[in-house]
DNA sequence: ACGACGAGGTCAAAGGTCTC
DNA sequence: GGAGACCTTTGACCTCGTCG
């Protein structure tokens, strides 16, 4: 999940479960795919024969052998890990019937004997993290003894059904995290010319083959500099071009007709400019966002990047949005799954009516999963919280973005600095209101 | 739980609870063959000498047997004792809530299934002389959430239940319900004069007094008009007004100094004015603005308020919150909730940096107050998409904000219209930037 | 064959929820 | 605000399939 968790993981399997370490793992046919969770699973399969294994396999629950979740005394092996009845029986109810917690505290609940009944959440959470096997849940007992059979016809293993779909939202951030890191690997390239924003829209997304586009130096870090105009100007073009391949990845966006894809993306392009920058900002104070390549804007205006009427923006960029983005201590998947549902807004000027549904679904979907992202960390109290804080810097987004408007209409107006065509298609509402 | 009772407590768990000490082996029988239970336990249960029945521990409770606290059926074995369900929850929530009772009478009271409820003291007494055994109680579980709503509802995932918080939560957002009703009620008066904001802030809050205040017939609905920039004025400085009566009945915001007051005051009066605007307009289709005294606006732009430049701002509050908020069918009592969150922003522009953290915390307490108010209603699933889609709404609202004050710069301009002196110090921020 | 182990299943009795 | 009918969850104990 985190690496904090697999930090965790880590530590407490050796603390744990020692026994099984010692003893070698179970029967490599029975439910153990290598796919499994612990690493340490792996050191032992090369460690020791498989013979050994066996025999170790039948080894009893020593005497007096405690549940690593909730320190009772074990019952026996359970899912790989020594465990009494009520987190073995816990565990398997959980996974069987696909629920999903939340804490209602913080995330970080003890979870021993006496109060393992009081947050779900983490008692769960300590069963995957003592490293029980969702695996070795067998959700058909009705099989016919075909182990040997099947231990003997391949080592290839089918699973079918083996991860339950109730981890839906999780799965949707993983996705969106995914895609945010092919977008940062193409922030990094060169990236083609296009004519106009239709191509870049009915083009292939270019997200699935950035290795095959060249790196661009101007992107690479060099040293911290004064940012001149060229680079707010590189900057903004590329992230751009970036906000359209990522739009591409989603499934419904191919789906709406082109017309929306440019009601949405021209409503958000900016946004997703804005918030690239300062989340992906080095962090060099409050007063400094910094580029990739290392370019900064600092808070007090500079001669570079001075233009009539067009100064507080960055200062407000930096108390309105950075600085609460840091105090938030947004994780990459949480703002991943932030820009979707800011993306998928059913306000956007000019969607179609027909689209609005489509879009509000598609934004609830990911509030939802940004939600169970959020609190699954944080637990309830504190989630609610961020969540909520989260979602009011929408506000503050578009305030910012309004001003940014306004001042692209007076650049526009007094020619003092042109504005890239391929921005201005994109960002630029047209005058006439 | 004094001398006497310990003892009687000590014979009373020899005579009625052998069964439940001692770890006895456990019938051979297959006790899930519901054919033979009632059967078999009844003869068992006369037949033979106690030590034998914790053979049956396991076992339904004899048909027809009665509670040893109040003869009442017995529904099971509960802390040791066959006992009713009354006798058994009154003897958990006497223990978790660790009261104390005193007889009115001699402590001697009899308890039975009739009268069981007129002596606590006496009734607590027979729960410990029958045998029923503290240690039974456990630590708190978590919550599981709602039960028969769920199946009433949409059939929608898990529901879990909110923050353990959520009595403070419903009181916070009954006091804001009660506030909402008072403005609602200064809103129908003549609001007294004053010589401007400062005045306004520093005197006494008049919303505890309205019913001193005369009724104002221009508040009251005669037939339906289109609205007049005279009707347009008087409304937006009454809810101006209004917004800070209701700022003053927060606690925090008497605390903080004029300067944040202000500056909070100045960053939400105007969307006080436009979400109260929209809220309570009557329902007359999506194009209408209702004002209370039946002036209305329409989409459609009128010779009354034509200004130039300032048309397409009612439409985008009509699509972008009158809409929704019908969409989303929020009740007063959320509306209430959610304008505090708004209010306490502690990103409004010139508020003092002392006072961020604390304004932060304050809307923190009502965000959470939001969405307790929301899932206890709605559950989880649709809870979580209708919290995020209202936070979600302020970028809609700040962006209306935004252009309004724009128009505002613009009549202040061309002089087209005089905007109010009090409206103007209120919410126009300087020119000078 | 047989006993140990650990899968899943069972259900009384914990606790929680909700309506008076 | 408490009572108690009703609902959900828990876990000790059970059976069964599979190994050594």
């Amino acid at each position: 999940m985190n690496g904090t968790l697999a930090d965790q993981l880590q530590n407490s399997l050796s603390t744990y479960n020692p026994i099984r370490n010692g003893g070698g793992v179970r029967d490599e046919g029975h439910y153990m795919n290598g796919a499994s969770v612990s690493s340490h699973n792996g050191s032992m399969d090369s460690k020791f024969p498989p013979s050994y294994k066996r025999m170790a396999q039948r080894r009893k629950v020593p005497e007096g052998e405690l549940c690593a979740v909730c320190s009772d005394l074990a019952t026996g092996y359970h899912y790989g890990v020594a465990s009494c009845n009520g987190c073995k029986t816990f565990f398997r109810r959980t996974i069987v019937s696909e629920q999903t917690f939340i804490c209602q505290y913080n995330g970080n609940c003890d979870v021993n004997k006496n109060i393992r009944c009081a947050c779900r959440h983490c008692r769960f959470n300590k069963c995957l993290i003592v490293g029980m096997d969702a695996k070795a849940i067998q959700n058909d007992r009705d099989r016919i003894g075909p182990t040997k059979k099947a231990k003997m016809s391949s080592g290839s293993d089918d699973e079918q059904a083996v991860t339950p779909h109730r981890l839906q939202d999780q799965e949707i951030v993983d996705q969106l995290t995914q895609i945010e890191n092919l977008c940062a690997e193409l922030r990094r390239r060169i990236i083609p010319d296009v004519t106009g924003v239709t191509q870049a829209l009915t083009s292939n997304c270019m997200l699935y083959e950035t290795t095959d586009l060249d790196l661009d130096g101007n992107t690479q870090f060099k040293e911290l500099y004064p940012a001149s105009m060229n680079d707010i100007r590189m900057w903004n073009i590329r992230e751009m071009r970036i906000c359209i391949e990522w739009g591409k990845t989603f499934e419904i966006y191919q789906r709406i007709s082109l017309f929306d894809q440019f009601a949405l993306v021209r409503n958000f392009a900016f946004a997703f400019n804005l918030l690239n920058r300062v989340f992906y900002s080095p962090d060099h104070g409050p007063d400094k966002i910094v580029f990739q390549n290392g370019a900064f804007i600092m808070r007090q205006p500079q001669q570079q990047v001075q233009l009539s009427g067009c100064r507080p923006i960055y200062t407000r960029q930096m108390d309105e949005i950075m600085i609460p983005f840091r105090r938030l201590q947004l994780s990459i998947a949480e703002f991943a799954t932030f820009k979707a549902a800011l993306f998928f807004n059913p306000d956007a000027l000019d969607l179609s009516a027909q689209a609005k549904p489509e879009v509000y679904e598609e934004r609830n979907k990911y509030l939802c999963a940004l939600f169970t992202c959020i609190t699954s960390k944080l637990g309830m109290a504190a989630g609610v919280q961020k969540y909520g804080s989260l979602l009011m810097m929408t506000a503050s987004i578009q305030n910012i973005l309004a001003q940014n408007e306004e001042n692209m209409q007076v650049m526009e107006l007094f020619k003092n600095w042109e504005v890239d065509p391929f921005v201005k298609e994109l960002c630029m509402k047209p005058m006439i209101r």
